[in-house]
DNA sequence: TGATATTTGATATACTTTATAACAATTATC
DNA sequence: GATAATTGTTATAAAGTATATCAAATATCA
């Protein structure tokens, strides 16, 4: 319903020809353009790349990037309840909720209701919890980071470290 | 229901201080821990402070950054079909549909059947599509690109710019 | 040529992520 | 002590992303 009527955009039906412009460029790869050069779009495509590289890495975990991000910061930061935990990854409050099910139902971590107030839940790692996330650790390590360096370098590793961390920060 | 029963985590209640581990770190700032050395992490954190600059700076257009990707594909590359555009933004093609059928609606761009294989449609910027996608380059050229060269300098954004197109390309 | 396979755009559908409003229980404020 | 604010939660919705399937059209090849 939203096609319009058969047009020929083929600026002239040449009988020499076999071909009109939409054939002839199907052989040709599509130009970015200016694409390429707009910072938001590397990075988004970059990211997911990342993203995809660290699920295969710590897949024999079942961790998912905010999974990791939040039992890494559990261990950082006992004491803290969820309110804090979910602000500090940038994650609403109402969708840590669902979140925490899962990982406490895995055995990861758990609540305990804070007797100084009795509103938050206090988050700790489990045992599990620990032995997991010091294996996510050395996967992340050996497999994820360390094929970063590889393409990379050390050196520049650190320097699109220092960038990204400036974007996310004063941008 | 996820809720386990109530423990205290203070270490011990001291009675001479009036807050546990949990309020004792209340004022001090969580710490990141090895998530700041995370690449993926900081991607994440910087790809979304780029897109939503890149929202409020395009605002006036009301064009997301993955429509603003489609309208400089076709102006780059007339004569391609929807599953050449899909493919090249990694956009799946069910879900090129809808998002045509926004940007057609608004009469940005059209659907053409081709009259070399009647099963594509030719897609093609309309004058008013040409028209939002010079204003939008010009935005964000003057304001979001403009930013990003003020807080990195030209060099850095260049350097940035490549390290990522790698890691999207090589990763 | 004609039967079979493939491609294209589309629909239906589901799952994930992200977002807002509202609620009860609890604590803070004045 | 009345009112406001906070915490975790539920409900819900809007995007984004994913797969299977379909009809029409084209390609393949025996």
């Amino acid at each position: 319903m939203t096609v319009s009527k058969a047009v020929d955009v083929t600026r002239a039906p040449r009988p020499a020809r076999k071909e009109g412009i939409d054939n002839a460029t199907q052989d040709t790869p599509i130009q970015l353009g200016e694409l390429a050069g707009l910072l938001g779009y590397s990075l988004k495509r970059a990211q997911l790349k990342i993203f995809e590289d660290f699920l295969r890495c710590v897949a024999p975990l079942q961790l998912t990037p905010a999974q990791f991000s939040v039992l890494l910061l559990l261990d950082r930061n006992p004491g803290r309840n969820q309110t804090e935990i979910a602000n500090t990854l940038g994650i609403l409050r109402p969708n840590f909720v669902a979140m925490l099910d899962g990982l406490e139902s895995r055995d990861l971590c758990a609540r305990m209701r804070s007797t100084y107030d009795r509103r938050s839940h206090i988050l700790v790692l489990t045992e599990k919890g620990r032995v997991v996330l010091a294996r996510a650790k050395k996967l992340v390590a050996a497999k994820h980071e360390a094929r970063l360096n590889e393409l990379l370098g050390p050196a520049n590793r650190a320097t699109l470290l220092g960038m990204l961390d400036k974007i996310a920060r004063e941008f």
